[in-house]
DNA sequence: ACAAATTTAGACAGGCTTGTCCAATTCGTC
DNA sequence: GACGAATTGGACAAGCCTGTCTAAATTTGT
């Protein structure tokens, strides 16, 4: 694959498969146990290798772990990019695009099996190795909050929202949106797609009610003058 | 010592000092290393009593753990409880009024020493110990929405606020002034004075914008006229 | 000051885990 | 079908941890 003169420079195909069953495999059971109580055994039984393929593949646990960090970092942010490129930039009904888009976030960046994976590491084994999730913050959360906020800047800026500072504003609307899911993230359980559903559509209500410019608030007005 | 004429019912004083000591350093232990990594001879170093004093005092490592589940949720909760009873139901200036009580939610119950170590235990080891973390989800966060949405409520009723949902209302107002910390909660960090401060005052702008009653909301009519 | 209870330090067995080594086997490629 | 690389299973040493036991030292209440 990479140069060479005859089509064998990278090994058989079943060796990297194996690579990305183990890492896969590794990321469950450090989930599931922690990085102490994680057993290399019961990694390779559940990648349907043998224990010295794991060792042959990353050399020992820890660096097998930082191999699992990077790999669900790499697709965590790849997805979440993906995401933020559907962003409604010209909306035609901008409540229900705005609900559409968080179930979208939701359902593919955060809730999916790397999200919670990503997470629960990062919770739990986060200050063991501080290099590693600066990158992690760096790469995700700063560059995903700058794309975001770009969005609704230029949102605002096409009249459709009235937003003082757009870093805000991208932060407030993942808080909001995620605002009914916190415990079931915390406990690393998976919500349903009606919890999703109910929350995203509850935070972007009241995300419109504080950020919608005038002429696109039907819901605001319909708040206000009920009140 | 258990049973007797005299007033000996409980242990001498040293004896209960020693379990809450150990308990102390559980905690610290339990937290920085994971269930699995938690060393119960280092827990004796930390806590300054012998490993055998901590056998004696609470049998084994889950039980250990668990009392240590159990004292955590007990005085988070009564700190949670102590601070919504300070909630101003009276505001004289409600924006600066609820920044005030967001701070001091996040400074007495969340950031400090019991809510970060309980969150982190929380997040690591719920899944392994369904019923001990059911029942603080009941007592803990079931509780606390349910006092917080009585207290909005109240102030909808009296004119300060324009709620539909209390409960909605309650959840995304703690989201909103912490919508800022979400990564260094993440990382087990604890968030400086001016960053509790400055997401506490977003948070509550923003708040104020979506659920504030036109009598009171000067900021919000200055963020729309500047609109 | 005395007697009972608690604490301590250390040794200890049993079990589990990591990481290495090696001979036999399987797999992919030519 | 044959060659070479990768994989396997199992044995293995070394280390660590839990939980128990003991005898000596200390603390507590009276």
């Amino acid at each position: 694959m990479k140069p060479g003169v005859s089509p064998d420079t990278f090994p058989p195909r079943s060796h990297e498969a194996k690579r990305t069953s183990v890492v896969d495999a590794a990321a469950s059971v450090f989930c599931r146990e922690g990085y102490a109580g994680a057993n290399i055994d019961l990694i390779a039984a559940e990648a349907g290798v043998s224990r010295q393929t794991v060792y042959n593949h990353h050399g020992d646990k820890e660096k097998l772990f930082m191999a699992v960090v990077r790999d669900l970092t790499e697709r965590c942010n790849a997805g979440i990019f993906a995401t933020i490129a559907t962003f409604p930039d010209q909306p035609a009904d901008l409540e229900s695009d705005l609900v559409a888009f968080a179930v979208r976030m939701n359902r593919n960046c955060i809730c999916n099996r790397d999200g919670r994976f990503l997470r629960k590491l990062i919770q739990a084994e986060g200050e063991r190795y501080p290099e590693l999730f600066a990158e992690w913050r760096e790469q995700g959360p700063g560059r995903t909050w700058s794309a975001l906020a770009a969005r609704f800047a230029r949102l605002a800026y096409a009249g459709h929202l009235s937003i003082d500072d757009p870093d805000v504003a991208a932060r407030q609307f993942l808080a909001l949106v995620n605002a009914e899911l916190q415990i079931t993230f915390m406990l690393g359980g998976m919500p349903t797609e009606e919890e999703v559903l109910r929350s995203a559509t509850n935070g972007v209500r009241t995300f419109l009610r504080a950020f919608g410019s005038r002429k696109t608030t039907s819901v605001r007005q319909a708040a206000l003058t009920h009140a």
